[in-house]
RNA sequence: GCGGAGUUGGUGAAGUGGUUAACACACUGGUUUGUGGCACCAGCAUUCAAGGGUUCGAUUCCCUUACUCCGCCCCA
């Protein structure tokens, strides 16, 4: 048997719905801040990432796929979205148009050899956003309560903002520095990985779990503390706006990112779910300034924001959220004789065309076995084609939840089906959210 | 890249170095010559992830590989 590729998933059946439902909100949301969607390709030229996402990063270290095409070109399929969005930003020359800035957000899957475990995938799914063209406090504040919304919106409770700030290349340099100085004179003590750090990434340091909690670990210096005024009237102003906009953070100086290109807000959204594996960090994102001239664009201050879908759907599934997904059908035509399944061909088609979701039998079952289909399928009517019975143009037509049947004329089905479908109670039961199609009274659900 | 635990039918699973691999659910058919969801009856893994080894004999022991799950690194 051929199987799938390590760290791949199927999506299929109620979890399609789910996803779709999800991916619907995702849209909604980010459309009510006039953020169009972008599809860039999934494989890029393997510089892009490398210089996008940072030389050192262990992203593109090792976790790309890297692969020459037939005619020897280097492509690597992309790791994250940030990338692949702003070299579209800079070849269609976006930062030209006359509506400043650019809004734009994505939902496409990406690539990382990685091991797969809880909420880690190599094919993983993101979303993202990217607000390219201001530097304004206003916009850090933004992206980051687009985030919260959607997460609100779906009905996610454990969700927690932190919140942290790298400061400029000045501050950023400084902090560095103050790292290493302060960690240099402990190195002995500290774990092995941060050992490496140290030279190659010191920030990291910050966020490692074996020496959390270890004296040098807190007395470690703050980036807060070495932003220089301009980022701290900066930091400020972001925090003000969250704060209008009722967003609650908590300003976390562990937060660093392991991307290269952050500067001034960083932050991530964790999930704070019982049951939700050891990677609970469901989304984050950041001000990143220079990428955009790094690869060859004009000066332009950016920010941006990533979460993983498939850990979003774990947060889900672990909070018992119920998605108003319909996986139920209008209309089950039972037959058992040829004429009899030459009207139900007729009639699906005819009612299918006319918004109804009908189904029938495709295997020749007998009609005790066509009547469990019908009830697998949650069917809301149910139809027994009865040759007797369309020789006088009717048919006997049976509500599934009252058992009620009434024979009713041909001419007349669309007009019965269209008054009886949501008749007695609202269908969708009391989570539901679907909006629409409910005649449940003034209840929108 | 490193570490731990697994892999038995459509599903949940029990089991043992030896000739029919429990049990349950689901499924299919029948009891009911065309009106279900209940009940009863019958059927449903020559096979225990793949390959190799030990053995008279392996699904059971050993090794390798693949995959799954969990963790580290890192990230979403």
């Amino acid at each position: 048997m051929i199987t799938k590729q390590k760290g791949c998933v199927d999506i299929y059946g109620k979890d399609a719905k789910k996803w779709k439902y999800v991916s619907r909100v995702i849209d909604e949301v980010l459309e009510k801040y006039n953020y169009s969607e972008i599809r860039v390709p999934v494989f890029e030229a393997s510089e892009l990432f490398h210089r996008g996402v940072g030389e050192t990063t262990d992203i593109v270290t090792k976790e790309t796929y890297d692969f020459q095409d037939r005619g020897g070109r280097n492509i690597t399929l992309r790791p994250e979205g940030t990338a692949g969005v702003v070299r579209s930003y800079i070849e269609n020359k976006m930062y030209g148009d006359a509506s400043q800035p650019i809004k734009l957000y994505y939902n496409m899957p990406m690539y990382r050899y990685e091991r797969p475990q809880a909420g880690r995938l190599r094919e993983l799914t993101q979303f993202g956003y990217e607000l390219i063209g201001s530097d304004d406090p206003l916009a850090d504040a933004e992206v980051i309560s687009i985030a919260v919304n959607i997460y609100k919106i779906l009905g996610l409770k454990g969700i927690k903002v932190n919140l942290n700030s790298l400061g400029d290349k000045e501050s950023r340099e400084q902090y560095r520095d103050a790292l290493i100085k302060h960690f240099k004179p402990h190195i002995k003590d500290l774990c092995s990985d941060c050992k490496e750090r140290l030279e190659k990434n010191p920030l990291r340091i910050l966020d490692c779990k074996v020496d959390a909690d270890k004296d040098i670990m807190k007395k470690a210096p703050k980036t807060i503390d070495y932003l220089n005024e301009e980022s701290q009237i900066r930091f400020t102003k972001v925090k003000e706006y969250l704060e209008l906009m009722g967003i609650e953070y908590e300003v976390d100086p562990k937060v660093v990112r392991g991307l290269d290109y952050y500067n001034h807000t960083v932050f991530e959204i964790e999930a704070n779910i019982e049951g939700f594996g050891a990677q609970n960090v469901i989304g984050g994102g950041g001000r990143y300034n220079n990428m955009i001239e790094n690869l060859g664009g004009p000066s332009t201050p950016a920010i941006g924001f990533a979460a993983g879908f498939d850990r979003l759907m774990i947060a889900l599934d672990k909070e018992n959220i119920k998605l108003p997904i319909n996986d139920n059908i209008d209309l089950f035509l039972l037959y058992v004789n040829d004429d009899e399944k030459k009207y139900a061909v007729y009639l699906a088609n005819d009612l299918r065309m006319k918004g109804f979701i009908v189904e029938t039998d495709y295997l020749s079952r007998g009609l005790k076995a066509q009547f469990k289909q019908a009830d697998r399928l949650k069917s809301k009517f149910t139809i027994v084609l009865n040759s007797d019975d369309l020789k006088q143009n009717e048919v006997k037509i049976k509500n599934t939840s009252t058992k009620e049947e009434d024979v009713v004329s041909l001419d007349a089905l669309v007009y019965y089906l269209d008054e009886n479908m949501y008749e007695d109670e609202c269908e969708c039961g009391e989570d539901c959210h679907c909006g629409d199609n409910c005649k449940c009274g003034d209840k929108k659900c």
